[in-house]
DNA sequence: GCGAGTAACTTGAACGGTAACTGAGGCGCT
DNA sequence: AGCGCCTCAGTTACCGTTCAAGTTACTCGC
C-alpha cells in the first residue's frame, strides 16, 4: 500500500511526530533532520492521507458548488471561475446540479454539509421566502456565499449583479433605440426573475411609459419557454416592438419565434437578453445582452468564501455587486 | 457538536459496536435492539461521519470527473448524466475542468487519486501516445472509464461514439446533399480529432472522391478557431461547397465567417457539425450535426464505473459504442 | 555547580468509525 | 450431564494523522 508517515519514521529512526512536523514545516525541528525527512519523503513519493488529516483537523478542503443548471453556460462559466480560484489554494470543488429544483437543492446541500465541506457557494433555486435551508445552513456553521440569486433572508454573503439595475439597463436601452411598446418575458419567481422585472417596471416609469400587464409574459429558464412566451406576445395588439428577456436562452427562443412568424429582428421587434452566454454572438441574430461577468462572479465568490474559511470568526456579511454591462449586438440595434 | 455513535451507545446503555451494527443493518443484532437504536438515531438526527468511515473502509464515495471544458455544453451534458446516475448511489461527483491542457489534466488526476476517489471518469486531453498518466492510474488501482476520447493505450473502459463512423456519417450526408467539394475543419490531435478526420477521408474515398489537402483546415476546439479556419478555406480555389466541422462550436464559428463573407448557408456552402449542443437549433443557421447522445454517454460511463467500483476484481475492459445519429437542420439541407 | 531556560524530539491520547475476535447464554442432541 | 452450535452483544485493535504535554540534553547566568 501507500507510504505512511510511520514508514518514513521507522525508516529514519525518528518519531512519527518528527516526520509530521517536518512535513508541515513546523518550527521546532532542526534543519538537518527536516532535510533528511523531506528527502526521504520525496524518495518514497510520500503523499499525505487527506482523510486521516481531515479526521483530526476537521477540514476537508472540499468546497460545494450548488448550481441550478450546468448546461446554462452562465453557470458553467461561474463554475470555471470558482475552480480557477480555489484549486490553487488546495480546494477541490464538488459541483451539484439541482435542475432548478428547490427540494433537490435542499437535499444536496444537506449531503454536502454532511460531507463536511469547508464551504459552499450556492446559486439557489429556492423560491423567495423559503429560507429553511439557510437556517439549517447557519446552524451548521459552514460558511457559504450566495451568487447570482440573492435571498432576502438572513445576512448572507452575496456576489452578483443588482437585478433591478440589470433590468433597468436593458429596458432603457430598448427605449433609447426607439422602442415604444416594450414587453418583458419574465423569469420564475426567484430573486433574479423578480429583480429584473422590477427593473423593467422602473425604467418604463422613469421614461413616463405605462406598464401594460399584457406585455409581461411568463417564461421560465429555458429557450423553449422563451419561444412559447414570445408566441403569446405576438398575439397582443398592438404588437410589442421591443422585448427584454429574462436571460439569453429565453431570448434565443424568443428570436426563433419572431423569425418563424415572418417578422424581423430588430427592425420589427428588438430583443435584449441577459447573461452574455458565450454563443450569444452566434445566434440567429447576434444577441444584445447584459453581461454579468460570470467568471468574475465565480472568482469573487471564491475569494470571499476563502476569506470566510480562513478566519475563525465569521466575518460580517458582505455583498459584492458587479455592475451589469450592456453588450449591444444586432438584435437591438435600430439606430446608428 | 454533532451526535456520534458513542453518544447513542451511552444513551441507550449498549456498546458502540451494537450501534454500528444496527446502523448498517448487520445481521447479528436482534430486531428489538436494532429498532431501539434506529429510533434513537432518528431522534437525535445522527449522521454518520463520512470521514471516519472512509478512514477504515478505504472508500470515499467520491468520483472524479475530469473534463476538458465545462463550457462546451457537450461536456456539461455528460456531467449531468454522470451525476444523475451516481448521486442516487451515494456518490458525490468532483468535477475538474482541465482547459484542454494535458498537463493540467495530469496534475488534476494526481490530486484526485491522492484524494482517494473511488473512481474516475475522464475525457482526456492527452495527445495520442502520451500514456504516462494512464500507466500511473493503472498502478493506483483506481477504476476509471474513458469517455468521448479513446486512447489507443492499455485496455481501458471506454464509452463514446466511434469517431471515424461519426466523421463518415457527416461527410456522406454532405455528399448526398449534392456537395462535391467537401472540406473538413479538423480538431486537434486527440483521438476524436484524428478519428473524425479518418472518417471524413474514408467517406470521400468510398464515393470515389479525392482528398485534397488544402480542404483540410486546422481548427481547435472553439468557435473562434472555426471562424479563422473557415476564412482560410474561403480563400481556396475552387471554394468548398460543404464543410464537415470537428464540432458544433467550430461549426458555429464557420457559419459566422461564411455569412460575413456574403455567402449563404447551405446554398453556397453546407455545414455539418458534431455534438448536437443544446443551442444548435438557435444558431444563425440551425445547425445540422451528429448527435453523440451526451447524456447517455455520461449515464453509461457512470454505470460502467459503478460496476467496477463494486466488484473487487477488475472486470475485463469494456468498450461501449454509442451509435452516432445524424440530425439534419437547415445548415446542410440542399435537397427536399 | 545548580536551577532555569530552551531547542529538539518523543509520548500518548484523541478523531469517529469498522472489523475481527471473544464471550455469554440458551437450546437441542446424544 | 456434557457437548457443540447458534444468536446476540461486547472487547480490542486498528486506520493515518495531529496536538498538547511531556522528556531529554545542552546552554547559560550567577
Amino acid at each position: 500500500m501507500a507510504v505512511r508517515m510511520k514508514d518514513i519514521a521507522e525508516d529514519l529512526g525518528v518519531s512519527l511526530m518528527t516526520v509530521s512536523k517536518a512535513l508541515r514545516n513546523h518550527s521546532d525541528i532542526s534543519q538537518p533532520t527536516r532535510d533528511r525527512v523531506l528527502k526521504r519523503m520525496r524518495e518514497l513519493n510520500y503523499q499525505p492521507d487527506w482523510i486521516a488529516r481531515s479526521m483530526v483537523t476537521r477540514r476537508t478542503y472540499l468546497v460545494g458548488l450548488v448550481l441550478p443548471d450546468l448546461m446554462h453556460s452562465f453557470f458553467a462559466e461561474v463554475a470555471k471561475g470558482v475552480a480557477r480560484k480555489l484549486q490553487p489554494l488546495g480546494y477541490q470543488v464538488v459541483i451539484s446540479d439541482t435542475g432548478e429544483d428547490g427540494e433537490v437543492e435542499q437535499r444536496q446541500v444537506e449531503v454536502l454539509v454532511n460531507r463536511k465541506v469547508d464551504g459552499l457557494i450556492i446559486a439557489s433555486a429556492q423560491r423567495s421566502g423559503h429560507l429553511e435551508m439557510f437556517q439549517a445552513l447557519e446552524r451548521s456553521r459552514i460558511p457559504y456565499v450566495l451568487i447570482d440569486r440573492m435571498l432576502a433572508g438572513a445576512g448572507a454573503h452575496y456576489v452578483g449583479v443588482k437585478d433591478d439595475e440589470l433590468g433597468s439597463l436593458a429596458t432603457s436601452h430598448l427605449i433609447q433605440q426607439g422602442c415604444r411598446r416594450i414587453a418583458h418575458i419574465r423569469g420564475p419567481a426567484v430573486a433574479t426573475g423578480v429583480g429584473r422585472l422590477r427593473g423593467y417596471r422602473r425604467a418604463l416609469a422613469r421614461h413616463g411609459m405605462a406598464v401594460r400587464p399584457e406585455y409581461i409574459a411568463s417564461g421560465q429558464y429555458g429557450d423553449n419557454t422563451g419561444y412559447d412566451a414570445m408566441q403569446q406576445l405576438l398575439q397582443v395588439d398592438p404588437r410589442p416592438d421591443g422585448v427584454f428577456c429574462y436571460n439569453d436562452p429565453v431570448a434565443a427562443g424568443a428570436i426563433k419565434a419572431i423569425l418563424e412568424a415572418g417578422l424581423r429582428v430588430p427592425e420589427d421587434i428588438a430583443i435584449v437578453g441577459a447573461g452574455n452566454v458565450h454563443y450569444s454572438d452566434l445566434l440567429r441574430v447576434p444577441l444584445s445582452t447584459v453581461d454579468q461577468s460570470s467568471t468574475a462572479i465565480g472568482e469573487t465568490a471564491a475569494e470571499l468564501l476563502s476569506e470566510c474559511m480562513q478566519s475563525k470568526t465569521p466575518p460580517s456579511p458582505k455583498r459584492v455587486f458587479i455592475p451589469p454591462r450592456l453588450v449591444v449586438r444586432d438584435s437591438s440595434r435600430r439606430r446608428e
